[in-house]
This record gives structure tokens, C-alpha cells and sequence, in this order.
DNA sequence: CCTCTATAGTTTGAATACTGAACCCTTATG
DNA sequence: CATAAGGGTTCAGTATTCAAACTATAGAGG
């Protein structure tokens, strides 16, 4: 499968690595977050190549997550801001940076802290369910085929979620 | 900078996206969630070449982020079970699902639909505050360094969080 | 014994992508 | 006019990925 492709699957995650599935990327979109905007910038500080770089922040315009800003005329020089689209990365890029700080930290603790300026507190993200709030367990969720279900090979419409796999011998069978 | 050395960034993010961050990796982690947990399926249902799977299951116990787990002897044959680190992985697919759910659906809706058992309703994933419970907005988080804190190209210390960068000029002028 | 099937990989050569270094363009400054 | 800042592009060499075929283990059937 082309990157190409991936962006036509019937699956939302395939959907979403098709943008954001590649390390550079993600390691721009954090910078992103924490308001680096030009070109010098996060060549400097990722230690990416130029014309990778170039690659990657023209993609990110041409899927609406970054725009081009002028900060200047003479000479006419833009600087990358995040969309709307490019905000709602936002859990994204916590939920990875907190696994992260969690599995990874080496034994001085972690890189970075984070403050909320609601509260006040530094704090780690959680996710929640919508509707009640508490947080989401991986084993108190289940999947369901939505409107736009369709694909055989990414919905595991026949696959029973009590991890009892079928063998192909039992597949033949039914 | 190689994949090598991105895990020893001084950063959750490149840690992180140094075990996580390649498209097939995220599309075998979406499958684990769905109790995907052998070779041939997930072969099958992700149309990945059977060289790069291997690699990147092997990647991935490395990391403790799945385990082998035999499922028969004679011919001995292994399945891949996500560890608690791998579990732990859930904000992160989920938040990924969530963003193409949003904002990478096409007319007839979401593929897939998710339910919570603890509360019985079809949900969406928010990401809270653990301190305070309130959703997170980027623009009301700022980071300050923690006991980690030393990379100078990767910890943005001398940023002002403004959106108001230094030139070159300025900064000299310091 | 011999072959076929199931499962889980490995090998191989061609196609793609990435890297590092150098170069190009515009405008301002000395 | 030379140099610098900022934002890219070009190019040759290296690394990764792809598709297809091949290997290995063991049970089932003849």
C-alpha cells in the first residue's frame, strides 16, 4: 500500500496516519504546539534536513493543518501557524508525549513539565468518556460498525472480541 | 538525525516516536486494540508486506510494547498480546481514531462507532486535566522545564510562548 | 513415504525515499 | 559590490520499502 492509498481506506486511523504518520511530522507538529513558526526554526531545532522539511510543512498546508502567514513584505516571508484543524492535533500530541514522560523518561524524570493555566497545577493528560467522564480503559470499550462501514479488510466485522481468533480450518467450516 | 538516535532525545516526543512513529506501526497498534494478534491476519488485513511486518512486530517486543505469547506446540507457533506498556498506547490510538473521525470522514459518517461499557453509550474520547477535569485547550497549557530538562535544541527555554519570536538580530543584540 | 496445507517468517532485486552538502533567489545592510 | 538573513531547491549516494518467491515445521491424507 502508497501513502496515496492510505488516505482512501475506510478507517479513520488509516486516514489520519496518511497526514500525521511519519516521525518528522510528528516532531514538527510538537514544535508547532510549542510556537515555532519559520522555516530556520525547526530546521535548526529538529535537526531535519531542508528539503525534507520543505517536504513535510508543504503537506501539512496542503491537508489544512498548518497555513502560510507573511510576517513580512520585502522580502515576502511567511511563517507556519496551526489551523483549527492543526489545534485539534492537540491530544494527539499529548497522549504521545505523555506515554513518553510515563514509559521512557530516563531516571532524572522527565523532560518537560505542564502547567494549566485554568487550574494552575501542572498536570498529565487523561482521556475520558464523553458521555460519563470516567477515564477510558481499553477493555471497557467496543467497536461497532458506524454509517460509513464498509471495508472487509479494516472493519473485523467477523472477528469476535473475546480474543478466541478463528483458524482458517473453522472459517472453512462455517 | 537516524531513527537510532532519536530515542536518545531529550524529549517524551522523539522517545515516543522513535518506538511509535511509522505509519505501519500505528496501523498494527490500531489492530492489536481490535484483537488482531497474529502474523497471517495481520498481514492480511493491513496489506503490508510481509518483510516490514516482521520487522516492526519484532520492533515492537523489543520495545515491551507486545509480548509472544505461544498459542500452540507442534508446529510451536507465537501470538503478539499487548503488554500494559502497549496498553497504555490506548490514548494515543484513540485520540488518532478520534482527529479522522473528525476531521477526515467522508459524507456517509465514521466508519467505526465506540462504546462504552461503564456507561453503555456510544462516545467520543476528550482529553481532561487530571488536576482540575476540564478539557484541554492548547492555547491554555504552557510548559516550563522539568528535572530532565537540558537539551538546548529541544527544549524551547528561550522562547517567549507569546507567538512573538526573536530575530537573529534581536537575539544577538543580547 | 510422499505430497498438500497452515503458519510464520526470510531472501532478493528493483523502485522509492532520505541524507548531506552545495547552490539559488530576494532584499537589506555596510 | 560583498555579505548576510531567510527560505527554499538540486543532486549524488545511501537506506528503506516493495512484490514475489522461497524456506521451515509439522499435521493430514493417500
Amino acid at each position: 500500500m502508497r501513502w496515496s492509498e492510505l488516505s482512501e481506506e475506510n478507517c479513520s486511523m488509516a486516514r489520519t496516519v496518511s497526514v500525521i504518520g511519519d516521525r518528522w511530522t510528528l516532531l514538527i507538529l510538537r514544535d508547532c504546539f510549542l510556537r515555532v513558526r519559520r522555516f530556520e526554526d525547526f530546521q535548526e531545532r529538529l535537526g531535519i534536513t531542508r528539503p525534507i522539511l520543505a517536504n513535510r510543512l508543504k503537506k501539512l498546508v496542503d491537508e489544512f493543518v498548518l497555513v502560510k502567514v507573511p510576517y513580512q513584505q520585502r522580502p515576502l516571508r511567511y511563517e507556519y501557524r496551526l489551523t483549527q484543524k492543526g489545534l485539534d492535533l492537540y491530544p494527539i500530541v499529548m497522549a504521545i508525549v505523555h506515554w513518553g514522560d510515563v514509559h521512557m523518561a530516563g531516571k532524572k524524570g522527565r523532560p518537560l513539565l505542564h502547567t494549566h493555566d485554568l487550574c494552575g497545577k501542572d498536570f498529565d493528560p487523561v482521556m475520558v468518556c464523553s458521555e460519563c467522564g470516567e477515564p477510558l480503559m481499553p477493555k471497557q470499550v467496543h467497536v461497532r460498525p458506524g454509517p460509513d462501514a464498509k471495508s472487509p479488510r479494516h472493519l473485523p466485522l467477523d472477528t469476535d472480541l473475546t480474543g478466541v481468533r478463528r483458524t482458517a480450518k473453522e472459517k472453512a467450516a462455517s
